[in-house]
DNA sequence: CCGACTGTACTAGTTTACTAGGACACTAAG
DNA sequence: CTTAGTGTCCTAGTAAACTAGTACAGTCGG
């Protein structure tokens, strides 16, 4: 695994744990790999996996054990998304509307130029 | 003037003098401070200040003269705004639609909360 | 030319986030 | 109890962004 963007390994590491446990490669109350069987296997130091998880923890998709591991919660996506769009909601969305009113952009345009990145929102 | 925000202060000082100049307070082809006068009144390097406008060369709202000073460009205000949407678009839009897309977030409830935010958006 | 202003370039110190190394502590199986 | 696994803590090294200090270079009025 390569990890050239700029933003934190940790967090690249706990994005693909997210995801992987979101598509229920885990079943809930499961066991994701430990700290150091991940560290070795992406070859990266267990103090990093370490944060990623952190990152799980506040998520709320994963629960820890000392001296036993990781598992997975109960209802985790729902839990996942619920606390992402929390902190989204308070940590994104005020930089965003400093930068629509100093820009002078409109709800309307913001919305054609999503269209054009991201096409249909249908789900 | 305080700098507590975790933004640069460089980034700071060029907001304000950009919003400075487009409020009028100098006419297109007159000067500005020069660096050493904004940095001693500011209590901060003149490298700093240096940097600052260099933001303000970038966002077209300034040119420079070796020796002479930094003057306000014509119709700085539109530059601006053009300049700087052009960088939004190409540097915050993406992480927006990322961030969308994992949330499960989409553009009319994104509205929805944008609304809460700043209110009306009349102009 | 001179002097006092201007911007510029080079270098170094500071801060912050991030990553790593190594020792410690808990758990469970034998 | 011992051991091999687990998570946790403390400390240090690294890298990048930022800020500062100092010296250099152009401009212009006298």
């Amino acid at each position: 695994m390569e990890f050239n963007e700029p933003r934190g390994i940790y967090l690249q590491i706990a994005d693909q744990i997210r995801d992987r446990i979101l598509q229920g490669e885990w079943e809930a109350g499961e066991r994701i790999p430990s700290i150091r069987e991940l560290a070795i296997e992406l070859g990266v130091n267990p103090n990093t996996v370490t944060r990623s998880y952190q990152e799980l923890l506040a998520w709320g998709v994963v629960v820890n054990q000392r001296g036993r591991g990781y598992f997975v919660t109960e209802r985790a996506a729902e839990r996942a998304l619920g606390t992402m769009r929390e902190e989204f909601m308070r940590d994104e969305l005020p930089k965003l509307v400093r930068a629509m009113q100093t820009l002078d952009i409109g709800i309307e345009e913001l919305g054609e130029h999503l269209a054009q990145k991201h096409g249909d929102q249908e789900k």
